[in-house]
RNA sequence: GGUCCGUUCAUCUAAGGGUUAGGAUUCAAGAUUUUCAUUCUUGCCAUAGGGGUUCGAAUCCCCUACGGACUGCCA
């Protein structure tokens, strides 16, 4: 086993759009993967033909592609093991649904999913749970409970029919999860799982072991809702006589909602007003639109950096990992067990935490988008500096925008606040008195600027809080921002002129 | 209901029998910034409860409580 290669896949049901959930899932398998030396393939679940979605199996591959999860095999990426979507594969797995009826470790079921619903709801009424299974099978319609010629009266006829596994009585299945430790079921509790629809299609459950199987699978990481699962699967490689070679398990621990009970889900976002996606989906039914974390501003880097924190540490302080370092140190012995909480604050911090390295001529780049979309036309010469004086105020690249806005447009309003606070009957007086010091101020810099200002005010005897503070009022529109005369510098001196001059006329 | 999994600050987590139980996020206070934000410093805050085992338990065992997943011809 130690010398064969190791291969994992992640195998999502093209359903919707991947919850972030699924994302962890695929980056600890790729994470798995590379690390050592192997491979990361991508299989499209699509057993189930009722749930197909169009759009989601593009939405799941860009996604990957968005975080830079590229699978090594899957469809679109090539690879020697395909097709890679099952809908494909389709012949292969009836050919073993029939083996595990000819061996016996599986039958024919003619009970219509109708006759199933009501047993169900029976059994619920009377505050009980209907299960298929060996405390139940011979009372159904199945062909261990029928005489063989009736069976084979029903097969010859063309009557609908599943397959299922024929669960063993009374046996232990323990596996070595390499997560959690030993685990062990009995198969008494378990039940007859359908493995083959009467659709033609398999189950879930028999085609990801027969998929395994066939495309040497060395590592199953999946989420824990299929821990309850294993023992089927185990005995399924079992029947099937690929016991030697099957797969080993890990159960990753599920991601919780930020408060309350239970797993993240999509109203969670929606709720508190955060991306549960990667990417931005549109329902194609409903036409809903969820947030994406790429169109909410963040970095793909940070993204993954904070995925790969919830359910997983280093064992040092370091939490800043790039992709790379995530495969040098990634391990499956260091994910926790228990469930994570997600925590929005700290995804922000993340993304804080990565633009914060960035340059300001990255950034400027970054933020062009925004600039164009409110018809700005400027540089990328007089971009930079700016953000390089309000970057540490700024989580995400749109934050350029609302912390600088006044940088690219001229204060429409002034806040009210300041105003009461700040603009004194004398001040239109003093702010027209800098103003035209200011037109008469050589060298347009910050220090210089500062030098005649201070220089002025000394002179005049003035108090520099009093006319500071309306003169960034009437450059700004409020009382945030950078260094006065830094502003003053990056406006340019007009516009500085202009500025004061208007804010005069309007606030008098 | 049954099966399985889990439980350390509000949140993510470290400590794999011996530490004042560490870090990060959030929050609060102070400093700096003649503004705002940043930054820095400081502070608050945890081993679910009960029994064992042991010289010694967050760590090993048992019970209880709580939480979660699963219990479909869904994945």
């Amino acid at each position: 086993m130690s010398e064969k290669k190791i291969r994992v896949r992640f195998a999502p049901s093209p359903t919707g759009p991947l919850h972030m959930g699924g994302v962890r899932t695929a980056l600890f398998n790729y994470l798995f993967a590379k690390q050592h030396g192997g491979d990361f393939l991508l299989r499209i679940e699509d057993t189930d033909q009722t749930r197909y979605v169009p759009g989601a199996e593009e939405y799941i591959i860009e996604s990957l592609k968005w975080c830079g999860l590229i699978p090594d095999e899957g469809p679109g990426f090539g690879g020697q093991y395909g097709p890679y979507r099952q809908s494909e594969r389709k012949e292969i797995y009836a050919r073993y649904a029939q083996q595990l009826v000819d061996s016996g470790w599986a039958y024919y079921s003619f009970d219509s999913p109708e006759d199933l619903d009501r047993l169900r709801s029976e059994a619920e009424a009377a505050g009980q749970v209907f299960s298929y299974s060996q405390h139940t099978r011979m009372n159904l319609c199945n062909s261990l409970a029928l005489n063989e010629t009736d069976v084979k009266n029903r097969l010859e006829s063309g009557e609908p029919f599943a397959i299922r596994f024929k669960m063993p009585e009374q046996l232990d299945v323990t596996e070595e999860d390499l997560i959690r430790g030993s685990v062990t079921f009995n198969t008494r509790e378990l039940d007859d799982k359908v493995l083959f629809k009467s659709d033609g299609m398999p189950t879930y459950h028999l085609a990801n072991v027969v998929d395994d199987h066939l495309m040497e699978i060395t590592h199953v990481i999946r989420g824990e809702e299929w821990l309850p699962s294993m023992p089927l699967h185990i005995l399924l490689y079992r029947a099937l006589g690929w016991e030697e070679s099957r797969p080993r398990f890990s159960h990753l621990p599920l991601i919780l909602k930020p408060q309350g009970k239970g797993k993240l889900s999509k109203r969670d976002g929606d709720k508190l007003g955060f991306p549960v996606f990667p990417l931005q989906w549109q329902d194609p039914e409903t036409a809903e639109i969820s947030k994406g974390y790429r169109e909410e501003g963040y970095f793909p880097e940070a993204f993954i950096n904070l995925l790969a924190l919830l359910g997983w540490n280093s064992g040092t302080e370091q939490e800043i990992f790039s992709l790379e370092e995530l495969v040098r140190l990634f391990s499956l012995d260091r994910v926790v067990k228990s469930g994570s909480r997600f925590d929005p604050e700290k995804a922000r911090w993340f993304n804080r935490t990565y633009l914060q390295e960035k340059s300001p001529e990255v950034l400027a780049r970054q933020f062009e988008p925004i600039l164009k979309e409110k018809n700005i036309v400027t540089s990328s010469l007089k971009v930079t500096p700016i953000i390089e004086e309000i970057k540490d105020r700024c989580d995400f690249v749109k934050d350029i925008w609302d912390h600088g806005y006044y940088f690219f447009e001229a204060p429409k309003s002034y806040d009210e606040k300041t105003v009461s606070k700040r603009w004194k009957t004398e001040t239109a007086g003093e702010m027209e008195a800098i103003a035209h010091l200011f037109e008469s101020v050589d060298k347009w810099e910050a220090s210089s600027i500062k030098d005649s200002f201070s220089a002025f005010m000394n002179e005049k005897g003035w108090n520099f809080g009093g006319v500071m503070n309306p003169l960034r009022l009437c450059l700004v529109g409020g009382n945030m921002g950078p260094d006065l005369f830094r502003i003053c510098e990056l406006l340019g001196q007009s516009e500085t002129v202009d500025r004061i001059r208007k804010a005069v006329k309007v606030l008098g």
